[in-house]
RNA sequence: CGCGGGGUAGAGCAGUCUGGUAGCUCGUCGGGCUCAUAACCCGGAGGUCGGUGGUUCAAAUCCACCCCCCGCAA
């Protein structure tokens, strides 16, 4: 056993599933200042095509780096004691081992989580000397919760960011020790604001976790005015409604675009829309909400509420690759009077 | 063995059920018309129909296996 090369360093656990988060772990093993001694993530799940077993892209980065990876199924029955000081933790079932392993390597400096996707319970939370914190992914205490970076965009808020926090018994209620901001661009997708958060979360983790060790940046309490909820992006809101605003409509499809896609169906065929914009003329006859109105070679035009007019620029059809309009036009003709729906 | 769709010219598609000359829109090349054009007209090039094997006088089409892509559901 020979630790005092790395007893000096900070140690660490992370905790984190999805590939938002992988930019974060990959940074702390890389910057080579702490010890990162396991990552916890969710368990591996039937996904994709043929329903195979897929690992979560953190154990897959983690694995990659030779960490120790936890994949518990619960982590309700964790539970703390104290004994002569000693801070001891322990478990049933598939958390048995995290347990086992936590206690073995006490003391431990702090946890970090982001978008970990499970409620962490409070005996985690005491464990290391500094608790536990939170990188996520809005300017809290606006869009606390599961989604937040679609609801930024989907909102039209003209700016979001990532925010350090420790984490308390709340869902992100926690104390801020750093903020990070960002615009959010006219053009934003959810694709391109997730690359950029994911960053600009590493970067900020590695700033802040020093200070936040060190004891020399404290955590501010979240002022209670300003506070929203990110619910989960679910199916409903990846339906367009052609009776929205156009705002809402083109806003709602750069929240999908490129993942999950926003739906609507035209002819009984489902469809997916990536991406749309304004027309610049909107000297079309009035038609009801999801009327097409202009079909040519390389635009099909629908009709929204208010005399708006929305020209559609990427779409697939089921089984169909994603395509721009005019390579999509090529193969199948519409005509001005079908509706989406 | 989760369910389903698909692979045909550079792109997007039809043709497959009911086997019998390889087709459409666009692009591309050449020519024409025009003050001009992304418009229009004429002409050309470009395919071992995803792969292998089988059935057949004959396979894009029917049968078997394999490879790759996409959607749903989780």
């Amino acid at each position: 056993m020979n630790d005092s090369a790395t007893a000096e360093f900070p140690s660490v656990v992370f905790f984190g599933s999805p590939e938002f988060c992988v930019p974060c772990l990959e940074k702390l093993v890389q910057c080579g200042s702490y010890r990162v001694i396991a990552a916890v993530t969710q368990p591996d799940k039937p996904a994709g095509r043929g329903q195979r077993l897929t690992p979560p892209p953190v154990k897959t980065c983690a694995l990659a780096a030779g960490l120790p990876v936890y994949q518990p199924a619960s982590l309700k029955s964790l539970h703390l004691e104290v004994r002569n000081g000693q801070k001891f933790l322990s478990g049933e079932k598939s958390s048995t081992a995290l347990a086992d392993f936590l206690n073995a390597q006490a003391p431990i400096d702090i946890f970090i989580t982001c978008a970990y996707g499970k409620i962490l319970p409070s005996a985690l939370l005491d464990f290391p000397q500094c608790g536990m914190i939170n990188v996520h992914p809005s300017l809290l205490p606006r869009w606390r919760g599961a989604a937040p970076l679609q609801h930024a965009l989907f909102a039209g808020d003209e700016k979001t960011g990532v925010s350090i926090m420790q984490v308390d018994e709340g869902l992100d209620t926690g104390p801020v020790f750093c903020r990070a901001e960002t615009p959010i661009e006219p053009e934003e997708t959810i694709g391109t604001l997730h690359d950029k958060l994911a960053l600009l979360s590493a970067d900020l983790l590695l700033s802040t976790l020093p200070k936040v060790l060190s004891g020399t940046r404290h955590a501010v309490p979240q002022p209670p005015e300003g506070a929203t909820y990110a619910e989960k992006w679910e199916e409903d809101d990846w339906r367009i409604n052609w009776s929205e605003p156009l705002a809402v409509t083109l806003r709602r499809i750069r929240a999908c675009s490129p993942v999950p896609g926003a739906r609507t169906s035209i002819t009984g065929s489902p469809v997916k829309i990536f991406a749309a914009h304004q027309t610049a003329d909107q000297n079309f006859p009035a038609a009801e909400p999801g009327t097409i109105v202009e079909v040519n070679k390389a635009e099909l035009i629908v009709s929204c509420r208010d005399g708006e007019f929305a020209a559609i620029d990427e779409m697939q059809f089921p089984g169909k690759n994603r395509l721009r309009i005019a390579e999509l036009l090529r193969g199948r003709s519409f005509s001005p009077g079908q509706q989406f729906v």
